[in-house]
DNA sequence: TATGAATGAGTGTTCATTCAT
DNA sequence: GATGAATGAACACTCATTCAT
């Protein structure tokens, strides 16, 4: 009978920490952690406060979860920023891969709130930067630099174009996140990141000198 | 009166209100609106909690007052954007303007705040909304649409290019208050500015048809 | 069928009751009614949290089966109070009798458990006095009247003698319980029956009236 | 106005841990640690919970105060009993300075609380063992030693004759506590101590060798 | 029977707010 | 005005009890 297939009413054990995790992102991002009721949390994931304490010892366990579950999807992008490979290509192309789960997914949620508990968790702003933002700016400078070697693009601080190059689509999910919700006008990520690629290359090329 | 001579004690009572907003913003921007404790805050102004409470009525209301007076300062230097004026000059000129603040005041704190409690306060994220973001965005998009329209720059959505400019300020105000405090590499802001101008002056430039 | 052969395995289901109880009584002991853990009894008892409920309704229910288990082992130990007989070879043979469950079982825990929970649970503490401490006292107080009568011991309050009879061994379990578990000295409890009686027949005794 | 000393209606915050106390005592006595609720304590002590908080941090403070306010009366009793002096003068002296405070203070309901968490708060039976019970015993039981050796009394484990002449006092306080409330015969702790005195001495007696 | 996931009432603790001084 | 002791509503967390499996 359990074998029939049939998904019964009582969802299995095994989903509650993930149910649990969906919901606490919403309200941390609508709260921030303290302001975050668990019984909020507990309504939205459909269960008991009680149930919530089945899966996570506290308050700060899930909010921890929440935060680095927003690693492991994110991880994976980082890797691709091959070195050798000329920028224009890759960048057009990295900026459809990237842009899509900045515009669809939860991932501005968590970055709102990893700035907004920074300092009340800083364990978890040090991840986020030591495993997730630092490395891929990190890439993103050297496969800069490579590209400064290799004479494609014009001299100047790597680093800083790199921040040049990301920055709109961080202003955009925080955009989507901050005010769209208090009824400004929407920003197409998408289009943006395409519209900023074009002027970020055009604006690091070498000066046509003749 | 205040002015006659050398007052033999500092903090008067009208001088209150301000150092309790002060104080205020620095416990905000550390923990957020919920997790900051007033007596903090009363402690940190060098105040009585009970003191608080004559120069505010809430707790909600030192919060308004923190944000709302990130306003003032930075309302004139929006209508500073003159349409008329080619871009180049006035950009580099307003660089140095608008970076000196945003590295040396709490101005990024108050932007961190603000994107924090966007959801618990959303007449204060309206309100810097349509106050402070929207007209400068605003403003920006319209000179640009100016310069356009004069041929200066290139085709491509003004308001995307306006992003495309502001955004490594935020991001560098953002870093400052996020990641710089739990041991990041810090940010120049003024060379980001410089820099990244440049290219974005650059990047946006009419092509050279010949 | 129990006695037919060696069980195949032990913990056949009526042992179950008994097996909570033993385990409730240890972690009584330890822990007082209130901060005893129904899970931890459960885990004691090697059952599930759930089989407990099938066997008792409520942890009140449980105690009460724990405190009145202690009765019963004590009850004919009491009748064997007779009073026609002289009373130092009654009470040497009674120390032995007595000191032996009470160095060896887990009275001395209940009796330190119906102290403790006795206004929570006055009907235990009554059951108690009335049942076991009460006509055992009177037992006593009558079989030293009647050795009075007798002339076997000298004048005074019958019940107070009783009283300095017994109270070393009370004194002793509950030092057993208290201060042993937290390094005190250990007491031994026979050698302490034996030379208290021969202190007791000698203070009681007829002064000799020459 | 203040100096008029009528007795003002808020009592004087040097007061209110005294008073928070005596309340906490009775409590634990009446339900024992857990079961004790702060509301209730806060409650006889006639403030809100918040109130308790300004002088306790956490209710497990309140406890060991409660307890180790039960120490200091008594320490003075024990350093009383001097060694060079015939015992039984002594013993009727100390009967009676003993025997009042347990008659009438809370100390027996202190003992109870003691003897009860014993195994949840270890380090405060540890405590009352070291700095109460164990001195206690130990002066007796050298004192006694001492009388022995000056031939007073008979031969026989000292210790054990202490604990033969303290234990009708314990037991009698703890009477008080858990039989009397439930309806038992009241006990007089004083004529208890008296007559079991006198049995002490003539039972510890040299037998009137010819 | 037996399990253990789920529930929700209960309680310790915090903290914005009040108010006697 | 200024203080800080006092209040009590609010919330994280626990655990006896239930019940679907």
């Amino acid at each position: 009978m359990p074998s029939a297939g049939a998904p019964k009413f009582r969802r299995r054990k095994a989903d509650r920490p993930d149910e649990i995790i969906a919901a606490a992102l919403e309200v941390f991002v609508e709260k921030g952690f303290s302001a975050a009721r668990l019984e909020d949390i507990a309504a939205r994931a459909g269960v008991s406060k009680g149930a919530v304490y089945l899966y996570f010892a506290t308050k700060e366990e899930i909010f921890r979860a929440v935060v680095e579950q927003g690693f492991a999807p994110n991880l994976q992008t980082i890797r691709n920023l091959a070195e050798g490979v000329p920028l224009p290509p890759l960048l057009r192309d990295l900026t459809v891969t990237i842009s899509q789960p900045l515009a669809t997914t939860k991932i501005g949620g968590i970055i709102k709130v990893v700035i907004g508990e920074s300092r009340n968790f800083p364990e978890l702003a040090r991840a986020w930067h030591d495993t997730l933002v630092a490395p891929a700016l990190a890439a993103m400078t050297s496969a800069i630099a490579a590209a400064q070697a290799r004479g494609e693009i014009r001299p100047g601080d790597p680093r800083q174009f790199a921040i040049s190059l990301i920055s709109p689509l961080l202003v955009g999910v925080l955009w989507k996140e901050t005010f769209v919700p208090v009824g400004a006008a929407a920003l197409d990520i998408r289009a943006l990141a395409k519209q900023h690629v074009e002027l970020w290359l055009a604006g690091v090329a070498q000066p046509e000198t003749a």
